[in-house]
RNA sequence: GCCCGGGUGGCGUAACUGGUAGACGCUGGGGACUUAAAAUCCCCUGGCCGCAAGGCCGUGCCGGUUCGAAUCCGGCCCCGGGCACCA
């Protein structure tokens, strides 16, 4: 053993001993308990970034752990590798997607494998490889067949210059990215996926769920938005013709204070509208301007103007004034809104802008609306000028006006979601190709499932301009699949949330080239753990859920919810340094290159390390290229090694808050292991003689076995030997907590756990007085405890801090002959005998504060505490003669004497 | 704008179902070792008052419940994530 902590050594040295044994292939076995942990795949973006390293070292640790508890688990790794990056890249150097991508993930691999991830290789995956994707394009056949996939219009942004479609992403303030043309909004048909269907399940299933953080289900529950409302027509007279406009509402209640309506811009009312009417036709034509995204719509000034239309009021007969308003959404409900100013804020600021008038119709429960309204008064309470409805409560009003409406054939009680069909066309080039192809005389056609995949040309470079598939002539052609004429091939291609929505069900069979599933999904599913960043907690979490529902129904898996556990973990923030320089251009520093300096007062000062001036910091943020504040997490790895990397991304922040980077903290990790091997290094040179102690003291320690892990103490150790038994304790209750830690993924202070040991068994220990006992004597017994005693210790300490630096341990696990591998050793558990304590502390309060504390017997009762409490002096000053009203004891913890 | 989180020393954080606020680590200061430096080891390190013993204040802000609140409730401020074509 070398003196000296060197991590790259001992790094290989694990690495290649678990390659050879191949110590991570997981293969089914139908008598051990399984557990599938699995952590979100990257997208191979060229390099891994301190968030990949953060979230894979937090799934190492839980597939460490359950290793040791004797599971047997799978923990694999693949690439979501379709993408608009891809094609970005190519754009700017000319590479095709494919060959970008492929390199990527080269070196990805590289690096993953440098941090000692127990990953099972064999089952590795990339979405954009056809043997994958084929299965998307024959799902999605499957759903179209079963009306779950459809064809509809759906609304983009649109780059009026380049000819075509934006992602959200390459809108900046309403202007194309590369153009820096004002984005329009365009119809074009879309293939969508009816989650909709799934909506009430999806909601329910919630429950079912107790190993998902509460404020996911929170987000997903308010996502799907499932609202009981009311759905009814305005009766309308246009071209001589009665019509009807549908609105929907969940404030029925409200509806005798209705002033108005409102369609949006894309409502074809408001088209219709806008034919005659030039002022409404260039409104209407404004609208159609900017973004698609909702927090653009929410935000906008709110706009609207009126059609010169009237619709009837369902109930009133009243004709009521019909506008345009661009707060309207066409995507919810019906496009169209009744307009209540006194009872809804939208309505109300709305109405203060145009004019119109405000109708209050409901009233607090007790007391009286205070007029004129400042602003809307949206509590529920009861109905007031309503005429028949007045004095009604919410519920009462709603039923009543339902069923009024419903007599007139006007409108029912009706159940809406905000959750809307998911589109899944992208008018891009890399993605799965959607597998249809449009024949003149036959229509839209599906690809027949012995042609699949259709397979994506992978040499194609896109210039920005639309999908380069569509100038390929070669991808394009084909015959009808009906009636063999020419045809021509859909160039759309998938959403790339539908390849990530079933990646981790096909890790259980990769390589099964004439099926989705086979019968090993069953063994392997559901994922027992899933880890992944909490930027990910509606979408890609949500569409998985729905994808598993549809396969369920259409018998290829046997489990309705994928992922039995899920932990969320927080982003990796760094500081932000720059400069603002004469032009107020600003130019950011990484912060490698700045030097900062910290007083005794905490003040801070920051400079440029090549030019030794000031700059300034711009406080903490997500690690990013734009702020220049990354860490490139493989200098980290060159420079301290795996297991120092892991080590502070555990102990730094627990998993599920944000990280924040620091090199001092970096330090503080590599301190702690160096100080780790030093122990061990040290206590080498006492273990070597350790297995034959045991015969050399003859029968009073024979049921001892150090070698199984097996350690037995008399019960008159704790007389013999107080001081150590004491550490022992300490031990043994910090092991207790970091279990409880470990159960619920509160690994940082795991690793404290383990500084907390260490701490423990370091320095009042010292190796000096470990003298080797000869003889059966008093003073041998006590030095075989001891011994025995740092024995159980180290081997704790090594197997709590395995899963989090699986290298050092490894290498001290087998250097100091513990076993072959820590890998497989059993999980340490604590002792109940050690925990035993004769006397307890307990904290002594007067009114809640904290006045000294007292040692009691172990099994003393409440009066016998409350005696020696109520005699101690200190407390005796504080209570100053005063009449002790009451005394609170919590058993084990405190006791507090209230006067 | 809407939905969801978070806010504790100079810093990262800890405090299990309401029960000793600041474990563990970092930074800073002092000391030991060294010719010297690095490394290592030891001590101190929330604020205020005090020679000390000790006392008072303190978990974003305001208020409430409780013998007792970082933790529960109501209101506010600030920061972060998501908002359906970034992944």
């Amino acid at each position: 053993m070398q003196q000296k902590y060197n991590p790259h050594v001992i790094e290989r040295e694990a690495q290649k001993h678990w390659e050879q044994s191949g110590a991570f292939r997981a293969v089914e076995s139908p008598d051990q308990p399984k557990y599938y942990c699995l952590s979100m795949f990257p997208y191979p973006s060229g390099k891994l970034h301190m968030g990949h390293v953060r979230n894979y070292t937090l799934g190492d640790v839980v597939t460490r752990y359950y290793r040791m508890k004797g599971y047997n688990v799978l923990q694999p790794m693949g690439w979501d590798a379709f993408g608009l990056p891809a094609e970005n890249a190519a754009m700017a150097n000319g590479v095709p997607p494919a060959k970008w991508t492929h390199d990527n993930i080269a070196t990805m691999k590289q690096q993953l494998a440098s941090l000692g991830f127990a990953i099972d290789w064999s089952r590795e995956l990339a979405t954009c490889e056809p043997d994958y994707y084929r299965w998307n394009q024959w799902l999605f056949l499957r759903m179209l067949e079963k009306g779950l996939a459809y064809k509809k219009t759906g609304v983009v942004n649109w780059d009026p210059v380049d000819q075509t479609v934006l992602a959200n992403e390459q809108v900046i303030d309403g202007r194309g990215w590369r153009t820096g043309a004002p984005v329009e909004k365009r119809e074009i048909p879309m293939y969508y996926m009816a989650i909709t269907r799934y909506a009430d399940e999806l909601l329910a299933e919630l429950e079912k769920l107790p190993g998902w953080p509460e404020r996911v289900k929170t987000m997903q529950a308010n996502w799907i938005g499932k609202s009981f409302g009311v759905r009814f027509a305005f009766p309308y007279e246009l071209d001589g013709k009665n019509k009807k406009l549908w609105v929907f509402t969940t404030r029925a209640d409200t509806i005798m204070g209705i002033t108005f309506a409102a369609v949006a811009a894309e409502h074809p009312l408001a088209a219709r509208a806008a034919r005659d009417n030039r002022e409404l036709h260039a409104f209407v034509e404004e609208c159609k301007r900017g973004s698609v995204m909702e927090a653009d719509l929410a935000t906008m000034e709110k706009k609207g103007m009126p059609t010169g239309l009237h619709v009837t009021h369902p109930l009133t007969g009243k004709k009521v004034p019909l506008w345009v308003g661009n707060y309207v959404l066409m995507a919810y409900g019906e496009g169209a809104v009744m307009g209540v100013p006194g009872h809804d804020q939208r309505d109300f600021e709305f109405t203060t802008q145009h004019g119109l008038p405000i109708k209050p119709v409901i009233k607090p429960k007790d007391g009286a609306l205070e007029l004129p309204l400042k602003a809307a008064y949206v509590e529920y309470g009861v109905c007031m000028n309503s005429g028949k409805y007045d004095g009604l409560d919410y519920q009462g009003a709603v039923d009543a006006i339902a069923a009024d409406l419903k007599a007139k054939g006007l409108g029912e009680k009706q159940v809406l979601y905000r959750l809307r069909d998911w589109g899944i066309s992208r008018q891009r080039y890399w993605g799965t190709p959607i597998p249809i192809i449009h024949c003149e005389r036959c229509g839209d056609v599906s690809v027949p499932d012995g042609e699949l995949p259709v397979v994506l040309p992978e040499d194609c470079v896109p210039d920005g301009t639309g999908n380069p598939l569509n100038k390929r002539e070669g991808f394009l052609k084909c015959q009808c699949p009906k009636c063999g004429k020419p045809a021509r091939r859909e160039t759309d291609t998938m959403d790339t949330f539908v390849d990530s929505s079933w990646y981790y069900i096909r890790y259980a069979c990769p390589d099964n080239g004439s099926a989705m599933v086979d019968e090993r999904v069953r063994y392997w599913l559901p994922v027992d753990q899933y880890i992944g960043g909490i930027e990910h907690a509606i979408l890609h979490l949500l569409y998985s859920r729905f994808w598993t529902k549809v396969m369920r129904d259409l018998g290829l898996a046997k489990f309705g919810e994928p992922f039995v556990n899920l932990l969320t973990q927080g982003m990796v923030l760094n500081e932000i340094f720059f400069r603002k320089g004469d032009t107020g251009r600003i130019t950011y520093y990484n912060p490698a290159e700045v030097e900062v300096r910290t007083d005794n007062g905490g003040n801070r000062s920051a400079v440029l390390k090549s030019d030794g001036k000031p700059v300034e910091s711009g406080g903490i943020g997500t690690m990013s290229k734009s702020k220049n504040n990354g860490v490139d997490p493989q200098e980290l790895i060159d420079h301290y090694g795996a297991d120092i990397a892991r080590f502070f991304m555990i102990f730094q922040s627990p998993p599920e808050m944000t990280l924040a980077w620091s090199n001092a903290g970096v330090e503080g990790a590599a301190r702690f292991l160096k100080r780790l091997w030093s122990f061990f290094y040290d206590y080498r040179a006492v273990i070597e003689d350790f297995p034959g102690l045991a015969k050399k003291l003859g029968p009073a320690v024979a049921q001892s076995n150090p070698l199984k892990l097996i350690y037995h103490f008399p019960d008159d150790w704790r007389t013999i030997d107080p001081g150590h038994a004491a550490i022992r304790r300490d031990v043994h209750l910090i092991l207790k907590q970091a279990i409880f830690d470990m159960q619920r993924m509160q690994f940082n202070t795991v690793a404290s756990a383990a500084m907390k040991i260490l701490n423990a068994i370091y320095s009042p220990l010292g190796f000096q007085d470990l003298a080797q006992p000869q003889e059966q004597s008093q003073a041998s017994r006590q030095a075989f405890y001891r011994q025995q005693f740092l024995h159980e210790s180290s081997s704790i300490l090594l197997r709590v801090l395995a899963p989090i630096t699986p290298h050092i341990t490894h290498h001290l696990w087998r250097e100091l002959k513990f076993g072959e591998s820590v890998l497989t050793a059993p999980w340490p558990e604590p002792d109940p005998a050690a925990l035993i304590e004769d006397e307890i502390e307990l904290v002594v309060q007067v009114n809640g504060k904290k006045r000294g504390d007292v040692r009691v017997p172990r099994d003393a009762d409440n009066k016998a505490i409350e005696q020696i409490v109520l005699a101690n002096p200190t407390v005796q000053k504080f209570v100053n003669g005063q009449p002790v009203k009451k005394v609170v004891v919590v058993p084990g913890r405190l006791v507090n004497v209230v006067v």
